[in-house]
DNA sequence: ATGAAAGCGCTAACAG
DNA sequence: CTGTTAGCGCTTTCAT
C-alpha cells in the first residue's frame, strides 16, 4: 500500500506533523530534520494524498479551466500558455470544455466546486441571462474569463480587442476597393462574435457605408461552416470580392471552398480569417488573419487568478492586449 | 458558506448518515425519505464535497487522462471519446499531455496518483527502459494505453493496427508504379512512428524490394516538420514522386512545401498521411489517408478501464482495431 | 429503515 | 524547533 507521513515519521523517528512540515519546507524546521525526511521520504516513493492535503488545508493547488471547443487549435493554445504558468506556480489545472453549451458550463462549475478548486478560468458561453450570470457571481472562489466577457462582470475579463481588431481588418478591405465583403459571423453566444460584428459596423460607419445584412452570415465557427456558407454564398450569386470571417477555422473552410468553386485567391476574392491559429501559415494559401496572442492570454490568466487567489481583496480589472494585421498570401 | 450533508440533515430531521446514502441513492433508504431528502438538497444548493468522499470511500470517481500532444488534433479527437463515455459512466477525467516527454510522464502519473485516481489512461512515450515500464508496473489501479503501446505491456493497448495500415499505403503506392516514395517518419519515442516503419518495410519485402534509408526521414510529427523535410529532400533532388507521412499533421505541412515549390498534388507527386483527422478533408486539395477510428479508441478506452476498477481481476487483453484507407485528392 | 461512532490522511492550532 | 490534539466532510461499520 502507499506510504503516509506516519510510515516517514516512524522511519525518522520525527512526529508526523514535524514529517507534514517538513515535506512543505516550512521554515521552523531546522534544515537538517527536512533534509533527513525529504530524503527518507524519496527513498521510501512517498506520494502526497493531495485531496487529504486539501481536505484540510481547505486550499487544493488546482484551477479548474473550462475551455469551451475541443475542436478549435484557438483553445488549445491558450491553455499551454495557462499551463506554463500554472506548472511555474506549483498549480495543476482540471480541464474540460463545454463545446459551448451553457447547460454543460453550470455542470462543470458545480462538479469543480466539488472538487474544491481554489479557483477558474473559463471562456464562458454569451449567455447574459440572470441564471448564467449568478453562475460566477455567486462564486466564493476567484474566477477569471479568458479572451471572453459576460456583461457586468467585464472587469474579470482579459480580452484582445476584438472590435478594434475586426474593425481594422475591414477598413483594409474598404481601402482596396472592396464593395462588397462577405462577412462569416461566429455564433451569438460567442462574446466575440458581437464584439467582432461591432468591430465590422465601425469600420462601414466610418466610411459611411451602410451594413449589407445580406452578406453578413452566421454559423458556429466551425470548418464546415466556413466551407457550407461560402459555397451558400457563391449560388446565391451575391458578388462580393473579399471574405472577412469570424475565425481562421472558418476560413480554411472557406478557402476550401473557393478552391473547389475554381477561384483564385487572392487574385479573384481576398480572405481574412481571425486568432492567427498556429497552423494557418501553412494553409495553402497560408492565411492573412489577426494575431491574438493565445499563449500570453492563458499565461496572464493563469497569473491574474493566481494573484486574487493570495490577495482576496484585489480588484478585479479588464485586461485588453492590442491585436495586429497578419498579412500573407490570401491577401494581396 | 458551502452546504454540508450535515445541514440536510437538521433541515430534515435526518441525521447526516441518512442524507448520505439518500444522496447516493442507497436502496436501503425509503423511497419517501429519499425523495424528500434529495428535494432539500437541490432547494438548498448542496454540492456534494467530491474530495472528502474520495478520502472517505477511496474512490474518487476519477480516471487521470495522459495525453502526449496538445498541438496535434488527433489526440482531442480520442479524448472527445473517452469524455463520452466517462460522462454516460459517472466519471470525470483529469487531463494533462505530456508533449512526448517521458519525464513529464512519470511526474503526471506521480501528481494523478496523488490525487487518487481510480485509473489512467495514459498515451505513452515510447520509452522502454526499466524505469520507465515500472512507473505502470508498479501502478495499483488499472492502466489503459490509447492507441499505443509499451514493450511488455502491449495486453493494456488499444490499438489500431497501425503495422496493416502503413504497409497498405506504400503497397498502394508501389502497386501504382511508384519507384521512389519518401517516407517521413515520426519520433522513434512514439511506438506508432516504429509500427508503421515496419508496416513500411512489410510492404517493400512483400514486392521483393530494398528499402532505400535515404528515402526515409525522420521529424517530430508536428506540421512544420512536414513542411521543412520536404523542403530538405526536395532541395537534394531525391527524384521521389509519392510521400508517405507518419501522420496528416506532417502532411499538411509536406503539402504547403509543395506547392511553394510548384509541384502540384497528385499530378506531379501524390501525399498520403495517417490518421484522417477531421480537418484532413478540408484541405486543399484533401489530403488522402489513413482512418483511425479515434472517437472509438477514447471510448473504449474508457469502457475497458470502468471494467477494470469494476473488476480488478479482469484479464487485461490486447485489442487492435481496424484501419481503413481513405482516396482523396492527394491520390489519383 | 435509520442512527451513532469511528476514521480516511493530512494540516491548523496550540503547547512547550 | 518539535510534539500533541483536534478536525476538515464524508462514508463505513456496527448497532438497533
Amino acid at each position: 500500500m502507499s506510504i503516509l507521513l506516519k510510515d516517514i515519521a516512524n522511519a525518522t523517528g520525527f512526529s508526523t506533523n514535524t514529517v507534514s512540515r517538513a515535506m512543505r519546507n516550512d521554515s521552523k524546521i531546522s534544515e537538517a530534520t527536512t533534509e533527513l525526511i525529504q530524503a527518507t521520504a524519496k527513498k521510501m516513493g512517498y506520494i502526497p494524498n493531495t485531496i487529504a492535503s486539501s481536505m484540510r488545508s481547505n486550499y487544493s493547488k488546482m484551477i479548474g479551466v473550462i475551455s469551451a471547443d475541443s475542436a478549435n487549435t484557438f483553445f488549445s493554445e491558450v491553455i499551454r500558455g495557462i499551463e506554463a504558468m500554472a506548472s511555474k506556480a506549483g498549480y495543476h489545472i482540471i480541464l474540460a470544455s463545454t463545446e459551448e453549451s451553457a447547460k454543460k458550463e453550470s455542470d462543470l462549475i458545480r462538479v469543480f466546486l466539488g472538487r474544491k478548486i481554489d479557483g477558474i478560468i473559463a471562456m464562458p458561453v454569451f449567455d447574459n441571462s440572470p441564471n448564467h450570470l449568478d453562475l460566477y457571481r455567486n462564486l466564493e472562489i476567484p474566477y477569471i474569463f479568458a479572451g471572453r466577457r459576460l456583461d457586468g462582470l467585464e472587469n474579470h475579463s482579459i480580452l484582445h480587442n476584438d472590435r478594434n481588431g475586426q474593425r481594422k481588418v475591414i477598413e483594409h478591405l474598404i481601402e482596396k476597393g472592396h464593395k462588397k465583403i462577405l462577412y462569416i459571423a461566429g455564433p451569438k453566444k460567442i462574446s466575440n462574435s458581437t464584439d467582432r460584428l461591432a468591430g465590422l459596423a465601425d469600420a462601414y460607419a466610418n466610411n459611411s457605408m451602410d451594413v449589407d445584412p445580406d452578406l453578413i452570415v452566421e454559423g458556429l465557427g466551425h470548418i464546415e461552416d466556413g466551407y457550407y456558407l461560402t459555397n451558400q454564398a457563391l449560388n446565391r450569386g451575391m458578388g462580393f470580392t473579399a471574405i472577412a470571417c469570424f475565425n481562421d477555422m472558418i476560413a480554411m473552410g472557406a478557402l476550401k471552398s473557393l478552391y473547389e468553386n475554381n477561384l483564385h485567391v487572392p487574385q479573384d476574392i481576398e480572405v481574412f480569417g481571425y486568432d492567427n491559429l498556429y497552423m494557418s501559415q501553412f494553409m495553402q494559401p497560408s492565411l492573412s488573419t489577426v494575431d491574438v496572442p493565445k499563449f500570453r492570454l492563458g499565461y496572464v490568466a493563469m497569473e491574474s487568478i493566481i494573484a486574487h487567489i493570495q490577495d482576496p481583496k484585489l480588484a478585479y480589472e479588464t485586461k485588453d492586449f492590442p491585436t495586429r494585421l497578419v498579412f500573407r498570401e490570401t491577401t494581396r
